[in-house]
RNA sequence: GCUGCUGUAGCUCAGUGGUAGAGCGCUUCCUUGGUAAGGACGAGGUCAUGGGUUCGAGUCCCAUCAGCAGCUCCA
């Protein structure tokens, strides 16, 4: 037994002021309170996994607490959530295996979820917590997917409106306007060509499937053409493209959102083909080449392949075809893999020189981009000279590069060593030789030897002939619009967003297929659309999710007494966790998603202040809910533009041995051992202390003793562990002005490192600061209880304990941050170093004060400096104040 | 292949062109019949490599190497 009753017992700390928090709602946010600012802070919110809690969560939540509890101490009205993204797969899978409900396992995981959560002394309001799976949080997404069904997107207003007031062309019969308004909603059904996987039974997202196979499971994935509803995400392109200027998120990020845009903009060329009333439209970004087209290249889907196919050519065209339509995605855009082609025995007139260019079929075009067929500029693409050497097809130069561009590349550096390397007479190459090899080079590119992918001024154009790429690029595109062979055109790598699942444990779609063909959407007030108990959790096996086995939930009786199917697909996960941010704000509303004013009131100033989670989700969630987000305020449902304001992304955490924590590896770390060993203070401030909150780094149980211990020091400068009461050395007294201005310029830094997100630099200052208190005899009480001030964001609990201790009967979770002092933090006296020609030969101490000639002949006056410089005369003298001196002799 | 990030003490990381730093670990010593603890002192550096700019480079520029992450023929 432990005789000291006053030690650091995190145990009955943490416990105490835990259920403080929670009876005294301590972190309840208010709505519309005027008199502070507000502040909302997020987290990406977890899926409610068997496994719980792994030690990567607590990273971003613990730096999230940070900031909220910085942010209430500088007056901020804070609104800091949590709740559960869970729907998903393994609660589904886990049911097929074992019969068990998903709702059931759901509820365990959160329940298990929320006390490792609450462990840790997180501030959330737990009375705004959102779950996905809850009817009354479902019920808005159904909503919101209605609006999609129910809305178009007006080009020209460039946002979406009621499909009601979608102008519908005049002289259409009421099928074809019916059609005419299906094709134009934000929510539609199309038959594409899915990601099916036999084994899990579902069909996919691209970016479920890795390398060819399941991302969960790793089973194989096949090409299946099924009917899938889809967001019409690429109407957004632009917006999302361009608004991306206006949130302070990292570089990196924006650059991989902006790449998965893949904005491009170039012309549209028609092609007649030869022989046939037919044209083909290519897109290319370089319509400066056009002259340089020597061949066309069709992908193996393309609609004209089969009429323009010549006879003898037919067989080996449909055979190339058939192959083609065989091969995964990952097969087609291997880039290792050599090209394969089939021509076509058709040909194109070049609309520029009515020169006739062989049409081929290659499965390197994709369909889905463009208008799936290219021309081809050998001369200046390098996968079309690579193509064009291999089949023996003409390469026509028609852009001369200038000396200064051949001179910035490789093979100019290469050949330049080359000619080095020969000449033996001299190490120097002259002028002359240099534009000798320029001039080899740019022979080269006009003979057809060189590909050159970049600009250049043009040359076998006819009439445009000595125009600059950019120049000619404007001409010919109004050129071919004048002649009506073509127009300007911009292309987008987005695609529209793949919205059904086939699955049990989703949202089911509001949405009913009526025995006449029509699909309805419900009415608003027979939302939620709730998901039916089943028998049997295993997937219809036709490729339909389990409800389709649910007859008397599938068949529905019209009011006008016709039959209709309800949709059996249901959404991807992705779908709750595209706006439940919105919904913390108002999470009991049954009138509406949220409510507007208070929807104003958290989103004013840019949407959620500030993001923090995992680099993993940087395109695919951050991308759709910002799509749902633009789609909300073009309805008017939100005020901002953009909903995460500032974004942080925190890094993965390793296991001990630096491989990622693994079941199978055997190293990963629980979080509940963790805090039940050393303590959620503890647990918190090492997550912090680890390294910089985006790096990835590994694990260490020795880092974690040393925070720990770290706690330990702060409490006995504190507590007298004898007695429990205050240290006999922390009185009421006036700090010495040492202990003063290192207090200063800690809080000064802790400030300005949390506002920067780096708490490891922030902890280091504390360690510092507790590590040179411990050695005072005397420690002012105004000092300890600042200390305790700037250490209650990391460590909460010990905060609250010692700050009552010092005799405060309140929380301290509202107290404001110390104000350090300006004046404190200067040096009084500093040391300088003095060196001789960039050499430190000695130290000298100044006083604040001193100006640059005192300091200049204190340096001067040094016997180690005299010595150093050995009677020569200073040529020099630069004084850097408060740094150093520098003598040059 | 392309792009991005990183490379500083044994480990994890700080380091606004101006003195090479912190925590952990380690050495040695001290205190103490509650010690799975505490305290003191100390050792430890080719700042990845090679150039350049500068009075002065860990820091800026160029090249190279290594590691990590992401992308994948987007015309």
């Amino acid at each position: 037994m432990d005789t000291k009753k006053g030690r650091y017992d995190f145990n009955a700390i943490e416990k105490k002021w835990q259920k403080f928090w929670e009876k005294h709602k301590t972190f309840r946010a208010e709505d519309f309170d005027d008199s502070r600012p507000k502040y909302y802070v997020l987290d990406m919110f977890p899926y409610p996994s068997a496994a719980g809690l792994h030690v990567g969560h607590p990273e971003g939540y613990t730096a999230s607490d940070i900031v909220a509890r910085y942010k209430r101490a500088k007056g901020f009205n804070v609104l800091h959530p949590m709740g559960w993204d869970a729907f998903g797969l393994p609660a589904e899978q886990y049911a097929v295996s074992t019969g068990t409900d998903p709702k059931t396992t759901t509820k365990n995981n959160i329940d298990n979820m929320r006390r490792q959560i609450k462990s840790l002394g997180f501030s959330y309001d737990w009375d705004r917590q959102v779950d996905t799976t809850d009817p009354n949080y479902y019920r808005w997404t159904q909503w919101i997917f209605l609006k999609f069904f129910n809305s178009y997107f007006d080009e020209t207003e460039q946002k979406a409106r009621p499909i009601e007031e979608l102008p519908i062309p005049a002289g259409l019969s009421e099928v074809e306007k019916q059609r005419y308004v299906d094709e134009h909603r934000l929510a539609y059904e199309a038959e594409v060509a899915v990601n099916w996987c036999p084994a899990l039974g579902t069909v996919l997202a691209n970016e479920e499937v890795i390398g060819g196979l399941s991302e969960r499971g790793s089973h194989p994935v096949i090409r299946k053409p099924m009917r899938q509803w889809m967001l019409r995400i690429t109407k957004y392109a632009e917006r999302l493209l361009e608004d991306l200027a206006e949130v302070d998120w990292p570089e990196s990020i924006k650059k991989l959102q902006t790449d998965w845009i893949g904005k491009s903009v170039g012309a549209e060329v028609n092609f007649k083909v030869d022989g046939f009333d037919k044209e083909i439209g290519v897109f290319t970004t370089r319509p400066d080449t056009l002259f340089g087209a020597t061949y066309m290249v069709m992908a193996p889907e393309h609609e004209l392949v089969d009429m323009i196919t010549s006879d003898e050519k037919k067989e080996v065209v449909k055979k190339y075809c058939g192959q083609a339509a065989r091969k995964s995605d990952l097969d087609r855009t291997d880039l290792a893999k050599e090209k394969t082609c089939v021509f076509t025995g058709a040909y194109a007139i070049n609309p520029v020189n009515s020169e006739k260019i062989p049409i081929w079929i290659s499965d390197y075009v994709l369909i889905s981009y463009g208008t799936g067929a290219i021309m081809s500029v050998p001369a200046h693409d390098e996968r079309d000279f690579e193509f064009a050497k291999k089949f023996n097809l003409e390469i026509k130069p028609v852009a001369q590069p200038s000396q200064e561009d051949i001179k910035k590349t490789k093979i100019y550096t290469d050949r330049l060593f080359d000619k080095a390397f020969d000449s033996s007479q001299s190490d120097n190459i002259t002028p002359k030789e240099e534009n000798e090899v320029v001039e080899s080079i740019i022979e080269d590119i006009k003979a057809g030897k060189i590909c050159w992918p970049f600009d250049g001024k043009a040359i076998n154009s006819g009439r445009f002939n000595g125009l600059s790429t950019a120049q000619f690029k404007e001409q010919i595109t109004n050129w071919l619009e004048e002649k009506g062979l073509g127009r300007k055109a911009i292309n987008y790598k987005l695609r529209d967003w793949l919205f059904s699942r086939q699955r049990y444990w989703g949202e089911p779609f509001p949405i009913l297929h009526a025995e006449d063909g029509r699909v309805v959407g419900l009415s608003e007030e027979d939302l939620p659309l709730e998901l039916p108990k089943v028998e049997n959790y295993k997937p219809a096996g036709t490729g339909e999710s389990p409800l389709a086995n649910i007859a008397d939930w599938v068949n529905v009786t019209l009011p006008d007494g016709s039959k209709a199917k309800r949709e059996t697909n249901t959404m991807p996960q992705w779908a709750g966790s595209c706006w439940y941010y919105l919904r913390y704000l108002d999470p009991e509303n049954g009138q509406r998603l949220c409510d507007a004013e208070k929807e104003k009131y958290w989103m004013s100033g840019g949407g959620v202040d500030l993001y923090i989670g995992g680099a993993e989700h940087a395109v695919l969630h951050l991308l759709y809910s910002r799509f749902w987000h633009k789609f909300l305020y073009d309805l008017g449902y939100s005020q901002s533009r953009e909903p995460f304001k500032k974004l942080i992304n925190q890094g993965m955490i390793l296991g001990e041995d630096g491989q990622k924590m693994s079941k199978s590896r055997g190293n990963v770390v629980n979080p509940d051992k963790v805090v039940a060993d050393y303590g959620a203070d503890s647990t918190r401030l090492y997550e912090m202390f680890m390294g910089p909150l985006e790096a990835t780094k590994p694990w260490s149980m020795q880092g974690v003793e040393g925070v720990y211990r770290f706690l330990q020091r702060a409490w006995r400068i504190v507590i007298d562990e004898d007695t429990g009461k205050l240290c006999e050395a922390v009185k009421k007294a006036q700090a010495d002005e040492t202990t003063l201005r290192l207090l200063n310029q800690t809080i000064k830094k802790v400030g300005d490192d949390i506002e920067s997100f780096s708490f490891n630099t922030a902890i280091s200052a504390m360690m510092i600061f507790v590590n040179h208190l411990s050695k005072q005899a005397v420690r002012a009480e105004s000092v300890v209880g600042k200390f305790v001030l700037i250490l209650a964001p990391f460590a909460p609990h010990i905060a609250e304990e010692l700050w009552a201790k010092l005799g405060h009967s309140d929380t301290i979770a509202y107290e404001s941050w110390p104000e350090y002092d300006k004046e404190l933090i200067k040096e009084k006296e500093i040391e300088l170093a003095v060196q001789v020609n960039g050499k430190i030969k000695d130290r000298i101490v100044v006083s604040a004060e001193a100006d640059e000639e005192q300091i200049k002949q204190k340096a001067l006056s040094s016997e180690k400096v005299i010595a150093a410089m050995a009677g020569k005369e200073a040529k020099k003298v630069i004084v850097i104040k408060s740094r150093l001196v520098n003598i040059v002799i």
